[in-house]
DNA sequence: AAAATAGTGTCTCTTAGACACTATTCC
DNA sequence: GGAATAGTGTCTAAGAGACACTATTTT
């Protein structure tokens, strides 16, 4: 099909994405910030922000593209749990103009994220902790917002959904994974309950190895498929 | 605070809103779209589309303004239920370049939706049958994807929400908007259980009219709050 | 043996499904 | 009274919470 280029010249707003990188590391829920640059010209210097940036039209086929090129950048890992959580977009939020953000949501392995700390720029780049619905630290443009709405997304998800287990590195107990989920839902669960649901499912798969300790020894599990959540649906069932 | 203008000469991509616009009538699950128009210098002439348009940073002060701008431009309803089901963006989706769109699904109540049929450019302006997870006819751009994935969305949520309370007209009884769970999840339910799960929540209220037929008449119910949905939580329960 | 945590079993509670039974209207 | 649908009650099944009991290791 061919077109004439079309009369489309009027103002467009900024398309940029944002990403909410979360951990948990010592059983605390964590988000990767990054530091603003410096420069007085550009807006928010030196504060806080998501990980993010204007959507390349050159380099990115498309808006996953964009999210992944940025996570890389920051944490260089490559493959991630990415999911999209919704964009925003409106006259105010980015004092150069109009501007939308497309925002995905990440999950990082705690063997990843432990990388990290050691990393290169590391004063630019930071784990900060989850307290409530944000952070204790001021942040750039609409970004407290976005984060608050990308904290409650993941709790509500973590409520029916096996989304934590990206958090675990390869070999975990089901006590550990079940302090991730406590960790992300900053309330306790039920142990026996947390077992059966969790072995329930097609989740996970026993390893021949074991965690031990000052006592009984743990079952080591690992994650069977690699990127998909379970989901553990109790809706209306289906009519037999 | 105030900023020089920056240099940001880089291309942006077209920033658009798509709304899904849906609707129960006859029991079956509906969708508004409208007809491109038959300029052959724009793209897809005469095939249709979902309502939809470029967001004008003259005109709207948010994405969602947007949306509303668009919602009434083809329905001339000012209140219903909108809510964003995510955001899409490529090199390729639009002939004429890098395009996002911001997708939105709305909720039209029957009486809103039966005043369209009569109302003006009817012909441009039609309410198609949702069959399976798209319509019978081929849609401009990757609507048909767009509309499928906006399908899907509808059906989870109307799993765990009262999401087709917003289909309803002012006064209806149980087995009515029964049926419309049904059309929407295109499955019958148990009406037992159906009728027990929807008075267990604060959703309805009795009004002291009924619906008389060639039997015992039916109870007819109104919504208690207008536009927030209910939701059936079964998930993990809070500790004690 | 004591401490500590892993793992299991059992009872209860809640909610949905199944299905029968009663209620109320029109014809 | 018969037909038809509204509305209720009762039993069962499944899964989660509560909690105690057993198992296995280190010190």
């Amino acid at each position: 099909m061919t077109h004439v280029q079309p009369n489309l010249s009027f103002e467009k707003p900024f398309t940029t994405v944002d990403i909410v990188i979360f951990s948990v590391q010592d059983n605390k829920l964590k988000v990767l910030l990054v530091k603003r640059p410096s420069n007085a010209s550009e807006p928010y210097p030196n504060q806080w922000a998501l990980v993010g940036g204007f959507v390349d039209v050159q380099l990115d086929a498309d808006l996953e593209a964009t999210a992944r090129r940025k996570l890389f950048e920051k944490t260089h890992v490559k493959t991630a749990y990415l999911e999209q959580i919704g964009s925003w977009g409106n006259a105010t939020r980015d004092p150069r103009g109009w501007s939308t953000t497309h925002v995905y949501f990440s999950m990082l392995a705690m063997n990843h994220a432990e990388q990290l700390k050691s990393g290169a720029n590391a004063q630019d780049v930071q784990w900060f902790d989850v307290v409530e619905n944000g952070v204790q630290t001021a942040l750039a443009f609409d970004h407290a917002h976005l984060l608050a709405v990308a904290i409650e997304r993941l709790r509500n998800k973590v409520e029916y959904t096996s989304l934590p287990a990206f958090l675990m590195p390869t070999l975990f107990t089901l006590k550990e994974l079940q302090s991730t989920f406590e960790a992300v839902l900053a309330r306790p669960l039920e142990r026996s309950a947390f077992r059966t649901r969790i072995l329930a499912t097609d989740l996970l798969e026993a390893t021949p190895h074991f965690k031990t300790a000052a006592n009984r020894p743990a079952q080591l599990y690992q994650l069977k498929s690699n990127l998909q959540p379970v989901y553990f649906q109790r809706t209306f069932n289906p009519i037999k």
